[in-house]
DNA sequence: GTTTCTTATGTTAGCGCTAACAATGTAGCC
DNA sequence: GGCTACATTGTTAGCGCTAACATAAGAAAC
C-alpha cells in the first residue's frame, strides 16, 4: 500500500501525487477532453504507482447508474439457458456493464418476483429474465417495476421486449424433415404443457402437419427428462403406425431412442426421430440424432443489446414500441431419420 | 411515486412522514435494539406507503462492505461447472450475498486475471474462482489480490482455501470396481493434461491399479468431448487385450460407447465401460452408463461458505490455515459393467 | 432531591465521487 | 490596449447513507 495510512488511496491521493485537484483526476478517468495531455499522463502516472482504482460505490451514488444488469436465472441441468448465461454473460462484460445473477430452482411467478426484489436491493439498473413459462411472462408485464425488462425464450409477449429462439419455426423444420421423407404423420413428444417452448414446437408441429393435410395424433406431453421421453417412446413403440417422432428435447428423444432400441424398434429403419437443441452429445447418441440447433449465444448478445439499447433509451425521448426478436432455428440432419418405407 | 418531486424516495422522505429523522429509519432498517416499537410500526408504514428502498451505494459507501462475491466461471457445455454456478447462486443468496459473475471462454491465467480486475471495479469483496487448471489454480496463488479467494475445482492447491470433489478417490473408484469385475487391467482415457481434474482421475486409476498389482496401460488423452472418446475409443476397439475402460468424462464415455459398437465390440459383454460426472443422460446411453457422481450443489454451497467465513474473519483476528474441503465422490453401477469373460 | 444509568431519539460529519460553477490563462480580433 | 472566446484547472456542494456523538427523558439508586 502505498498511501500512508495503510488504507486504499482515493480520488485525493493520487491529486496529490500528481499534483492537481480531485477533479482533474475524475476527468482523466472519465476521458474527457479538457485536459492537457501531459496532465493526463502525470496523472495516469500516479494512478499506476498507487494501484488507485475508483470507488464503484461513490461513483454510483452520485451519477444513479449501478452499471449492474440483474440476470434472473433458473437452475438447471438443461443445455439451453446455461449457454444462453453465457452468451448473456460475454456480451454483458464487452458492453461495460455487470450482471449480477440470481438462479431458481423453480420457475413460479412468485420464485421470479422475488428474485427481482433482491436484485432491486443491490439497485439493477435493467432486468434480462430468463422466461420459459408463460406464468412468468405475464408476471413479468403485470409488474410494476421501473426499470427496464428483456424477457429471454418468453415465446410471444406481445407488450414486453423479448428475445427468443423460433420454437415454432423450429418445430416446422423438422416436422416437415419427416414429412418430405414420405412419413404419412409424425408423433409428437412434447414438453410440459406450461413451457412456453413446448407450446411453440407443439404448434410449429401442427402446422406443419396441417399445411400437409397429414393427421395430426394427440402429442404426449413428458416433462424433458430422459426418463419421461423413455416412458413415452415406450408407448409408442408398440404401436405400429407410427413411422416417425419429433420429440421436444434432445434429453427426451435420448430416452426415446433408448426405448425404441429396447423393443426392438430400429432407428431409422422402422422409425424416425428427430430432437431439438443440439446439445453436444447429440452427435453421438445411437443413432447420432437429426435434431434442431439454437443460436443461444445469439439470443445473449441479442437481449443485452436489447437492454442496453433500453437503458440508453431511458435517458433520452420516451421509448418505441418494444422490440421483439425471433432468431432462427436450424435443423442438423443426422442418422436418427430415413425415407419411409412400407413395412 | 408518492413522493412530490417525482424522484424515488430517500431515507428523508420515510422520516418525514413518520415524523422521526432520517436516523431512526436507518435504526429500523439496520434493527438496531434501541427503537420503541411503536416507532418501528410508524417508520415500517410510512416505507411501505412509499415504497422506500435503501439506496445500496450510498448504503456501501459509508459500511465499506458491498455484499457482492465476485465469481469467476467459464463458458462451458460441460455439465459441472453450470451445476456448481447453481449451487453457488443458491447458498449465496441464502447468505445474504450478491453474485456478479464473469463467464470465461478460455481458460487462461490472463484470462482468468482480467475478470478478476474487472470484478474489482465492481468492489467484490471476494471471489469464487472455478479454476480447472493448474496453470489457473497457479495464477490465483500468485495474484496479489487483497481480498479472500475460494478456488473451486482446483484440486490440490496447498496455501489457497478451496473447495473440491475428490477425484482421486472416484476414479479410485471406478477402477477398483472393473478390477473387482475381474478385468485383469483397466484401460484410460483422460481429459487434457493441463485439467486437474483430468490428473487426479488418472492419478485414482493409476493408484488403483498399482494396489492391485494390475499393469498400468498407457492412459489417452482426449479433450473432454464426445468426439475425443469416439476416436481413441475407436482405437481401443481394435486391441483384443482390451476387456475394461475407464473414461474421464461421461460425455467422452458416450462417443466411446459409441466407436466401440459401430466396431461391433458389445458393452458390456466384450467390454466395460465406466465414466465421469453422472450426467442426466448417462443413465439413457446404450446400455446405461455406470459412472462416478459429483455433488456439485454441494461444492457450490461450501464454497460459499468458505467464502464467507473468510469474509467474516477478515473483521476479526487473523485467520488461520486456510481451509480445504474435499467432498467425496459416488459410484453410480448401471449396465456398461460387467464381469470379465475369457474371450 | 440529586446523581447515575439506561433507553430512545436527534444532530452532525463524512464516506469518495461527479456536476456545476468559478477562476485562471492564452489566444485572437478589432 | 480591451474585449471576447475558449481551453484548462480548481472550488464547492451534495448524492443517500451510517457512525459517532449529543441530547432528552424516564427509571433506579442513594
Amino acid at each position: 500500500m502505498p498511501v500512508p495510512n495503510g488504507r486504499s488511496p482515493v480520488m485525493a491521493d493520487v491529486a496529490r501525487l500528481a499534483g492537481v485537484s480531485h477533479q482533474t483526476v475524475s476527468r482523466v478517468l472519465n476521458g474527457h477532453p479538457n485536459v492537457r495531455t501531459e496532465t493526463q499522463a502525470r496523472v495516469q502516472a500516479a494512478i499506476e504507482e498507487l494501484g488507485y482504482r475508483r470507488n464503484s460505490s461513490a461513483r454510483a451514488l452520485v451519477t444513479r447508474r449501478t452499471g449492474v444488469i440483474g440476470v434472473v436465472s433458473f437452475d438447471t441441468t438443461h443445455y439451453g439457458p446455461a449457454q444462453t448465461l453465457a452468451g448473456i454473460g460475454r456480451a454483458a462484460r464487452a458492453s461495460g456493464y455487470f450482471l449480477s445473477v440470481v438462479t431458481l430452482q423453480t420457475v413460479t411467478r412468485k420464485a421470479v418476483r422475488e428474485a427481482m426484489d433482491y436484485l432491486a436491493q443491490q439497485s439493477v439498473e435493467g432486468y434480462i429474465v430468463i422466461a420459459p413459462k408463460r406464468a412468468v411472462v405475464e408476471g413479468l408485464a403485470d409488474q410494476s417495476v421501473d426499470r427496464p425488462i428483456v424477457a429471454v425464450e418468453g415465446g410471444e409477449a406481445p407488450d414486453l421486449p423479448m428475445v427468443c429462439v423460433d420454437q415454432v419455426g423450429g418445430a416446422y423444420l423438422a416436422t416437415r424433415h419427416l414429412l418430405d421423407l414420405g412419413h404419412r404423420t409424425v408423433h409428437h413428444i412434447a414438453g410440459p404443457r406450461d413451457w412456453l417452448e413446448a407450446e411453440g414446437r407443439v404448434e410449429g408441429w401442427r402446422q406443419a402437419l396441417a399445411d400437409a393435410g397429414a393427421p395430426v395424433p394427440e402429442p404426449l406431453c413428458g416433462d424433458w427428462k430422459p426418463r419421461s421421453g423413455y416412458d413415452l417412446g415406450g408407448r409408442l413403440a408398440r404401436d405400429p403406425d407410427v413411422t416417425a417422432i419429433f420429440v421436444a428435447n434432445d434429453q427426451m428423444a435420448l430416452g426415446t431412442l433408448r426405448s425404441l432400441g429396447e423393443s426392438g424398434v430400429r432407428v431409422p429403419e422402422d422409425v424416425s426421430v428427430v430432437g431439438f437443441d443440439d446439445i453436444p452429445e447429440a452427435e453421438f447418441f445411437t443413432p447420432p440424432l437429426t435434431t434442431v440447433s439454437q443460436d443461444f449465444s445469439e439470443v445473449g448478445q441479442r437481449s443485452i443489446r436489447l437492454l442496453v439499447e433500453l437503458l440508453e433509451a431511458a435517458d433520452g425521448d420516451g421509448s418505441a414500441a418494444p422490440a421483439q426478436h425471433v432468431i432462427p432455428a436450424r435443423l442438423v440432419t443426422r442418422k436418427s431419420t430415413a425415407m419411409y418405407r412400407r413395412a
